[in-house]
DNA sequence: CGGCATCCAGGTTGATACTG
DNA sequence: CAGTATCAACCTGGATGCCG
């Protein structure tokens, strides 16, 4: 069955799904105030939100503050593991860029 | 609904499934062998595996080739385009090498 | 405002058996 | 050997309504 495991892999199920990528991408330029970040993701809905920032505050990859006061105030940012990433986005971002001008 | 729109998305849905990144992986390697390609790619279905290099031909990132020979003979490879992803590739690769270090 | 709980439709996946 | 068909199980994601 494990023929030839690769760490790619690993990467992959950190943060290989639709919106995690979009969501620390939008990191990348600093700490967001939650609905403010929510709204830079075109065509999330509130749980999908919730569901991902949930999983990349488990995975470390991003940092959660809360300040409490009224109304809430919640502010998400990259970690240091979440800024390792930064390479990575922006590769995939701009192979983007470069493909839709090619095809 | 669309305030930010990402090339990242658009690349991420070409490559950013379960299977995907990892068949192009080994297959950065040089052409390989139908059911050897296969056998590189730990816990795949045959199904799944079939599915994933059927999108990834229509997508035109590989390429298929049949031999008309008896057993049947087929091989796949990477176009130019999917060569383009190899720094992106790698660049998941090692990072999951990376991290797996420090975590 | 932030975000959790619930329901449920649709897509995805795996096991198995079969064709060329 | 390469690939397809079928079916059931699982997971995803969206809509809605409620809580702190």
């Amino acid at each position: 069955m494990n023929a030839n495991y690769c760490p790619l892999d690993y990467t992959m199920n950190l943060i290989g799904t639709k919106w995690k990528p979009i969501v620390l991408f939008h990191l990348l330029e600093g700490a967001e105030r939650s609905g403010v970040l929510q709204k830079k993701v075109p065509g999330i809905s509130n749980k999908m939100f919730t569901q991902t920032v949930r999983e990349l505050e488990k995975d470390g990859l991003i940092s959660r503050k809360i300040y409490p006061v009224v109304p809430p105030k919640v502010e998400y940012a990259l970690t240091a593991r979440g800024k390792s990433l930064e390479a990575i986005l922006k590769s995939l971002d701009q192979w983007g860029i470069e493909d839709k001008k090619a095809f």
